[in-house]
DNA sequence: CCGGATCCGGGTTGATACTG
DNA sequence: CAGTATCAACCCGGATCCGG
């Protein structure tokens, strides 16, 4: 991209992360870091491939970025973040949290990973019994499931793996599945569009976000 | 901007601010709204003037930004930020806070425009004897000179205009003058280089920000 | 299969000229 | 003052190919 030229720290920064799609490379190794090239690819649906080996180059040089060859039985080389690019995680944090309102009018066939999940779940999501047994929610929208659990401290904690023994599994929609656990929809309401839930409903209601009623 | 086309909120964000220049548009709506196309100009030097009249566009769509005619007198245009618009402040400015490292290999010709001063100077600066009378600073580095002057609480506020009666006054490259308030040179250092302060050095150090040093 | 490189058509950007 | 018109250069997306 070429430089804005400005002297000023916001200029700068688009400078640098301002090009298509190297913010959403950011998102995903801030998720699946380190990776490989092709896990990259598969996390950027729509990416072409010169441009992820253009970005790759480009946040090297701009020091967001280290790539390092694996140890031999594995022979590829992983991305991984550095300090200065995990540093970007505010910025996708702020981001995402202005696109939020956006997602409601989003097609419903775009692209999604269920890991996806991960950022605004751990960002909202609370355990409101965290003096209680720790539980684990399965996740499934169409690609690998997730596993939502209870941590220390009130934390929610999204990692990829299945679990046959969870207390509970969601399936259903990207939109169905996000929209209950952050509270926007009943789990009955959610039933009635096609999503499906297996377990104690008490389980969902532990770490489904409070709706946030912007109604008077 | 063509959409990445996935369900996913930071990616929702940048369909809509990922656009070159929307985003330094904001800024400069941040700092100077309700202004003129013209205004908006000469706040982005660099920018094509159909790609201005494009992206406000856009942005009018998106539900960023408003026009309105203004009153017979003036019998301009004003472009202003709704809501939806002044929550991009928060992304902004950790573009900004990500950014400012950035700011000491930027080339010495630059763009500038002394009131970007604004969105740094009030974030990092504070009054550090807020119970004393107010203090004002007139900053100059070229264009229009602003004002740095001390605020309830401990806040300092940055203002476009002079003082004749300034308590003190700053004159200088963009680049001094901000790394001297940022507490990131010293002020007879910056003197060699050609910075001019005239007042007393006490206007200066009692809003001038404590140097972080990272050396351990 | 992995990690790209290359090529090409089309869309976007930037610079300048021009206009109501 | 607030844009539109035009055009060249560049960037992006998609497809294909290639060496390990």
């Amino acid at each position: 991209m070429r430089s804005y030229d400005q002297y000023c720290a916001a200029a700068r920064a688009l400078d640098v992360v301002g090009d298509r799609w190297t913010l959403l490379i950011v998102r995903e190794l801030l998720l699946r870091q380190p990776c490989r090239y092709t896990d990259l690819r598969q996390g950027l649906p729509g990416i072409a491939t010169n441009l992820l080996a253009d970005r790759l180059r480009e946040m090297e040089a701009n020091g967001i970025v280290t790539r390092e060859v694996a140890a031999p039985p594995v022979a590829t080389t992983l991305v991984r973040l550095t300090p200065r690019g995990e540093a970007l995680r505010r910025v996708i944090e702020t981001l995402g949290e202005w696109g939020e309102p956006l997602l409601r009018e989003t097609p419903p066939g775009a692209a999604f990973r269920t890991y996806w999940l991960a950022l605004p779940l751990e960002r909202y999501l609370t355990d409101h019994e965290a003096d209680r047994p720790p539980v684990t929610i399965e996740v499934r929208t169409g690609d690998d499931p997730v596993l939502v659990q209870t941590a220390d401290g009130g934390a929610v904690r999204v990692r990829p793996g299945a679990a046959p023994d969870a207390d509970a599994t969601i399936q259903g929609s990207p939109r169905l599945v996000f929209e209950l656990l952050m509270g926007e929809v009943e789990l009955a309401a959610a039933r009635k569009e096609g999503l499906e839930y297996h377990g104690d409903p008490a389980v969902l209601r532990r770490v489904q976000r409070v709706a946030v009623d912007d109604v008077a």
